[in-house]
DNA sequence: GTCTATACTGGGATAGAC
DNA sequence: GTCTATCCCAGTATAGAC
C-alpha cells in the first residue's frame, strides 16, 4: 500500500476506535488527528467531507463486510439435535464475527448514530438481520420436512429462532455494553432452540 | 404550575422533540433556547449543569414512568387461547405506551446516548424488559401448571416468549424508525406464540 | 426570582505555505 | 501530500438588569 492509502486507512482505524469508545460526536477530529499522529488539516485531504465523511466510511464497510460471513452447512442434517447443533453454530458464528473489533464498532456506531446516515448506510443492519433470517429459513426448508415439520411450521419455528438471534445481540451489545455471549447465556439459547425443536 | 416550573418544564419538551429528532450532540443549546423563546442564559438558570443535565432529566423521567406501565390480569386465564390473548394484551400494552410521545423518545434517547449517561440512567431501560420478562414468567408460574406446563418447561417459554416481545422492538424503533407495531406484525406475533404455546 | 447580554473556550473546517 | 495559521460557530458561563 502507498503512503497515501495508508494514512487514509489509518485514519479510519483510529477513527474506529474513538467512535466506537466515546461515541461519534463526542470524538473531536484535533483529538483524532492527535491519536493518529497527523495535522488538522491532513483529515481534509483524504476525507473532504470531514468527520462524516469518515463515519459514512465505516459503516460502508459494514455494509460490504458483512455478506460474506458465516456459512453454515445444514446439507447433513439428519436429526433435531444435528439441527439444534447447527444453529447454535450458526449463532456461535455471529457472534465470533462480532468479537472482531471493527464488525463490532461497525454494528454500534450504526445504531448509534442512524439518523446521521444515508438510507443506505443504515439499511445494512436490517439487511444483516434478514439475512440471518434467510439463512435459518434456506435451512430448515431443506431439512425440516425429513424432521417432521410441516409447510407451515417452517416460517413460523424460523421467525421464533430468528427472533431468539437477535434479541440477545440488542440487549447485549446496546444496552449491556456487553460484546461477547457468555456461556451460561449461549447454554440458554441451546436450551430455547432444543425446547421449541422438540415437537 | 408557577412561571418557573412551566419555564424548566417547557424547556425539557422542546429537548426531548429536538434531541429524538436530531440526536443530543446535533442539537446545538441556542437552537433549543430558539425553538423554547427563551434566552441562551436561562438555560443555565434551570439546569445548572447544562446541556447534560437537560438529558439526566429526560432519561430519568423515563425511568420513573416506566414503573406504572402495563397491568395485565393473567387470573381468570384458564385455557392455552386465553393465556396467548392475554401475552398479546401484554405487547400491545408495551406498544400502545411507547406511542407516547414523551416515551418513545425516552427510550430512543437513551439507547443513543447510553454511553453519556450514568450507570442508573442506562439501567433503566435494561430493567424495563427485565421487568417485562419478569411479569411474563409471573403470569405463566401462576397460570402455566393448570395448562400443563411442567415446572422445567415455564422458564424456557418464559425466556422464549420475551425475545418474541424484545426482538420486534429493537427492529422496528431502532433499525428501521418505525413506531408502531403494524398490524401484520402483531399477528405474526399472535401466530408465533400460538405456535410456541400449543405443545 | 427571572431573565438578558456578552465574554470565553474549544471544535470543525479552510486557505495557503512548503 | 502534508502541515500551519486562522476563521467561524457552538457550548458554557457569568455579571448584572428588571
Amino acid at each position: 500500500m502507498e503512503k497515501g492509502a495508508h494514512q487514509r486507512a489509518h485514519l479510519i482505524d483510529v477513527a474506529r476506535d474513538l467512535f466506537a469508545a466515546q461515541g461519534y460526536e463526542a470524538t473531536t477530529t484535533r483529538a483524532l488527528n492527535q491519536a493518529a499522529g497527523t495535522s488538522d488539516g491532513l483529515l481534509y485531504y483524504y476525507f473532504p467531507h470531514g468527520k462524516q465523511d469518515i463515519l459514512d466510511t465505516i459503516v460502508e464497510e459494514g455494509l460490504t463486510r458483512r455478506a460474506s460471513e458465516f456459512t453454515v452447512d445444514f446439507s447433513h442434517v439428519d436429526s433435531k439435535t444435528a439441527l439444534a447443533e447447527q444453529l447454535v453454530r450458526l449463532i456461535d458464528g455471529v457472534w465470533q464475527s462480532l468479537a472482531r473489533e471493527d464488525n463490532y464498532q461497525s454494528f454500534i456506531i450504526t445504531v448509534r448514530n442512524r439518523m446521521l446516515l444515508s438510507q443506505a448506510g443504515s439499511d445494512w443492519l436490517d439487511g444483516y438481520t434478514n439475512g440471518l433470517e434467510q439463512r435459518i429459513l434456506a435451512g430448515l426448508a431443506t431439512v425440516g420436512p425429513k424432521l417432521g415439520y410441516s409447510e407451515t411450521q417452517i416460517p413460523v419455528l424460523t421467525s421464533i429462532i430468528a427472533a431468539l438471534v437477535i434479541s440477545p445481540l440488542f440487549t447485549e451489545l446496546l444496552l449491556r455494553n456487553q460484546r461477547t455471549l457468555a456461556t451460561d447465556q449461549l447454554t440458554e439459547l441451546q436450551g430455547q432452540i432444543e425446547f421449541l425443536l422438540a415437537r
